[in-house]
DNA sequence: ATGGTTGTCATACAA
């Protein structure tokens, strides 16, 4: 069976409610996993959202930042959420869809909001970048004691890292521009590679080609300049790779009236 | 080197 899976960053979901539909009609994907909701678990659009097809919805939300959701197609059979540093920030969102969903062992689909990290890359000047790396720091120490999982794993979000050069529009002017740093993309390689997973869209879509996910909102002219970078990412555990059938970014939903300044990342396999 | 925009909540702050 087929199983596609979103990843927008969608930058308010009560704001933007008409795109996720537009998205939802235009793509139909299976699961889609929203990251900034900007809302608190109590004015989540439930019903708005399971009108368009999405009867399974998991939110975990907060007032004002943050906040996570995956919507789905199919019943899954359990949620569960994580917290990072101490702190109750809605950043993770996991759910676990049954043999039903087409693994032997069923699926899990793990949903992700990391840190943006503030603008001065420095930790000791600025405390959300050293949040953000603390949050990859104890993500990886949560890596090694989850291995092996039963359940084949895959892993979504905004992780607000570009790790390789061709994931920005300009490597060498963005190695000192926070969400290109060395000591951030080092991290999150080093934290993919110990969960064991791999990266979708570069396995269908190799460097040198670039990949873009975000648009700046303070570009007058997005599209003409292009100055983009991949933040968002797609992971899927090995054995889910040999399924993986396609991986596209939707573009043109930055150009959409009122966008989020992320584009969906949608990922199609055949298990 | 600097400032550029957006959303939430209601005045800065985070992104």
């Amino acid at each position: 069976m087929k199983l596609s899976v979103t990843t927008w960053n969608i930058n308010s979901v009560r704001l933007r409610l008409d795109l996720v539909a537009r998205h939802a009609a235009e793509v139909q994907p299976d699961v889609i996993c929203l990251q900034e909701t900007k809302c608190p678990n109590d004015r989540f659009p439930l019903k708005a959202l399971k009108a368009l097809g999405y009867e399974h919805i998991a939110f975990h939300g907060q007032k004002g930042y943050h906040g996570v959701a995956t919507l789905s197609r199919l019943p899954f059979s359990a949620t569960e959420s994580m917290s990072f540093c101490g702190k109750d920030d809605a950043r993770h969102l996991a759910v676990t869809f049954g043999p039903g969903a087409g693994a032997a062992s069923g699926i899990s689909i793990h949903n992700y909001y990391v840190p943006a990290g503030g603008d001065i890359p420095d930790p000791e000047l600025n405390p959300r970048f050293a949040h953000k790396l603390a949050f990859l720091d104890e993500l990886m120490r949560w890596s090694d004691r989850a291995r092996p999982t039963a359940t084949p794993s895959i892993l979504v979000g905004d992780l607000n890292i570009a790790p390789y050069e061709s994931d920005v529009w300009n490597h060498r002017a963005l190695l000192n521009v926070v969400s290109h740093t060395p000591v951030e993309t080092t991290r999150l390689e080093e934290w993919r590679q110990a969960a064991g997973y791999v990266d979708a869209v570069r396995h269908l879509t190799p460097e040198p080609e670039p990949v873009f996910t975000w648009w700046s909102y303070r570009s007058p002219d997005w599209a003409a300049a292009n100055k983009g970078r991949r933040l968002d990412h797609v992971w899927l555990a090995p054995s889910l790779v040999p399924t993986l059938k396609g991986a596209t970014v939707s573009k043109a939903a930055r150009g959409w009236e009122r966008p989020s300044d992320h584009a969906p990342v949608t990922v199609t396999l055949e298990l």
